[in-house]
DNA sequence: CCGCGCATTTGAACGCGTTCAAAACTGAGT
DNA sequence: ACTCAGTTTTGAACGCGTTCAAATGCGCGG
């Protein structure tokens, strides 16, 4: 953000943040032009610049806006059972559900989001209360659980399962399927899959690779 | 492409691919115009677009060149050894070698890449080429290996190994560690437990739980 | 009321990717 | 040599993201 807040300030960013994700809903991102913004929101292209550095930091509101959604339309199905694979499925099913009316557009900002060093990035310092908010739903994910799940691989868990959902993601980007047929499917496949991959981890057969694993997403993160 | 080939075509593409390579290593991606390649070639802009319909096709040479030359640099190490280990390790090693001049403008490579029916995107038709050389690449490091492997899972492998590579170079977009340091250890890191999880695979236990996973990367494969 | 400093707004202009009509080139056939 | 058809080349112009100097608005203090 570039402008310290004000009442006049906040009133303005809003109109162009309204204009700017209705537009993108209606056109793409691509089909829709700064000028466009400005002219539905109400002020001038250099208006428009003054709050956001970029076309691209336009789509901001969509990250945000969905790991705050996310959480709240993970609730019920959180709240009614305990088996894994129904939690960790559930919680994908959700963020698809919010997300579906930003399918036009995923494709840009995923491509903007990939690049390095852009604060759009899953990855970035920029994005990390976006991130933390997902990691903590994921942890709760786990934490209501009825799963026992092995200790060396407790605490990478969250991680790991976001990662799992930026793959979903990115699958979801590509997916033309009606209604993301195949993404949901994916879901409903790997979801299980996922799940029995946790239990399996606690056979002392597997501790070693377990341990493995949980060392390899521990090193991930450094930075 | 654009144009069908003539002695006089084939010697203009080549001089703007080959200045366009070379001002993207010196100054990047966005600091390297269209009107710069077109004068460092020494054509106008508009006979560039007559043989790239973009700035972004300018690197489709780059996708390219490195499918073809990473064959060529696994060579050694998978005449060498049998070790499942060293030869995924290699292998990526061996991207990774190649890769490094361009690393400077990987990051729009990629991100260009990630944008749904994108030609350059890795599971497009129009880079299937490229990508079944890949397969094929990682077939031959499947079976020049002396790991015994689940034979429901042995005709998937390829593709996973291939999804495994995208994720080290995703790792590797983002990595700023002198001498790409992070990247390489995660490979030397990673290889040796695909490996170990590949031997795994034969256990009784996990039966149910490989032929789940080589059915959904069955399904990831649909149309 | 005036002046000041800061916040907000403006829109012409800039640079860049891209387009496209016209010019120039080339080789084959008469 | 001329004509024709196809190929290659050109560079001005277009649209878009973005910039920035100047104008306008606002609140506070004297």
């Amino acid at each position: 953000m570039t402008a310290p807040a004000t009442a006049r300030s906040e009133q303005t960013r809003a109109q162009i943040v309204e204009a700017a994700l209705r537009l993108f809903r209606e056109r793409g991102y691509a089909g829709t032009t700064m000028r466009a913004v400005a002219e539905e929101a109400g002020v001038s292209v250099g208006n428009a610049y003054y709050y956001f550095r970029s076309k691209d930091e336009l789509v901001q509101g969509f990250y945000d806006q969905l790991a705050a959604d996310h959480r709240a339309a993970s609730a019920p199905v959180l709240a009614r059972t305990t088996d894994l694979g129904e939690r960790v499925a559930g919680t994908l099913n959700a963020w698809l559900s919010i997300a579906e009316h930003y399918h036009a557009f995923a494709g840009r900002f995923f491509a903007v989001a990939a690049q390095p060093g852009n604060p759009l990035s899953p990855f970035s310092s920029a994005s990390h209360a976006a991130r933390d908010a997902e990691l903590a739903l994921w942890d709760d994910v786990l934490a209501g659980s009825s799963t026992r799940i092995a200790a060396q691989l407790r605490a990478r868990l969250p991680e790991l399962l976001w990662l799992y959902q930026l793959g979903i993601v990115l699958f979801w980007v590509h997916d033309s399927s009606p209604g993301l047929r195949r993404t949901r499917e994916l879901v409903g496949r790997s979801a299980p899959l996922v799940a029995r991959l946790v239990r399996l981890a606690r056979l002392p057969t597997l501790g070693p690779v377990v341990r493995q694993a949980a060392d390899l997403a521990a090193s991930l993160r450094g930075s």
